[in-house]
DNA sequence: ACCGGACCTTACTGTGGAGTAACGTCTAGT
DNA sequence: ACTAGACGTTACTCCACAGTAAGGTCCGGT
């Protein structure tokens, strides 16, 4: 036989491929790369890759793909229209940081790795710019000062900001979640005052 | 004549070869960039790149370098022991953000693309480094709370990180100079209160 | 007047790695 | 039992691009 591989379904080696990929895109980015070593790691020959993504940019897309949507579901149970804002800021939090702290490959190729690829990095912002949108919702909501939305809008990109370089941490280890999660709801909370003489 | 060319000194042509260096990096990252479009955007040839930069990610160290000392000149007046700590952070604050606003490209290739290349981040992430420990400093010395610094390096890491996100929206020209200033600034300062309940 | 060396070019080499051709093998369905 | 097509491989092609070889021109010093 010239293969020596177990013959798997098509959606199981399709997992392996983009755990594979994951797994060393996040450590090396896009172009240090390359498909013979995506395929050796997922114990597959190069062009079943091809075969099954298409190429090497698609193969990114869909790493991608998967590991944003574990994101967004990390994130989902916090959109909780009964909770009080306050509340689903910090489900929120905690649902970020815990994601990143246990995945951190999937947020080193999410961020780190595709904000690089100009191909890439517009999806990322657009998923950013409605995390944000998201954030400048719930600040808006929580307070009785919808006067100037504006200054919601710039303060969440600031908050998410935040949350990114905090999470990079805790990807990297070095701080805990719970510490984490209070720092930033607390920066959000406290941040939200005095902004009156803060206007253009 | 072989060269068509005016000849010109090296130092020169070493800032000619650089400043172009830093626009097409900056556009395209490193591994999209050819050494041939920066050649031909400095309007010389090749060899010339090699000669007086060795190789291809010597010329982005030296980009990166260049840019870091423009990025430090424009931080500098605000450490300024006589003035308060405070006002130390305006300075600091204006001085960055104005920085990015004049010279997005800088910015674009200090962070957006340097960070993304494996043999660079740490030289970016250790300047990011210094300036987390520089903003912690002027958090402890601003207030009378030293019970534990610890909180203030994860305070500053979160500062920091809602600095660099705010200033790409200034370097998108998204939003000013100022309503950013007054943004962080209050977000540093209303942020440090209420941190008593917070630790692990 | 000549030479060393700084400045600059055209035209090449070499290779890593994306992508493919061509071919085997196993199994589900008739 | 036979075939279509899904699963899988080895062994290529091909090119963009980093890096270089060889050589031409101009100027300051002796």
């Amino acid at each position: 036989m010239a293969g020596g591989t177990k013959r798997l379904p098509r959606a199981v080696r399709e997992q392996q491929m983009l755990d594979a990929a994951v797994d060393v895109f996040s450590d090396n980015g896009f172009h240090e790369t390359s498909m013979d070593s995506i395929a050796k790691k997922a114990a597959i020959s190069k062009p079943m890759l091809y075969l099954y993504y298409g190429s090497k940019e698609e193969l990114f897309a869909a790493c991608i793909h998967r590991e944003g949507l574990k994101f967004v579901e990390a994130l989902t149970p916090a959109a909780d229209p009964t909770l009080t804002p306050r509340e689903q800021l910090r489900r929120a939090l905690i649902g970020f940081l815990g994601f990143v702290g246990e995945n951190r490959k999937s947020w080193m190729v999410l961020y780190r790795q595709a904000i690089g690829q100009q191909a890439f990095a517009s999806q990322v912002q657009s998923s950013r710019d409605r995390l944000i949108e998201l954030t400048a919702g719930l600040l808006a909501m929580s307070t009785r000062d919808p006067e100037q939305s504006q200054n919601f809008g710039l303060m969440a990109v600031a908050l998410v900001g935040a949350g990114e370089a905090v999470a990079d941490r805790v990807a990297g280890g070095e701080i805990e979640v719970d510490a984490a999660a209070d720092l930033l709801e607390n920066l959000a909370w406290r941040g939200l005052a005095g902004k009156k003489a803060a206007t253009t």
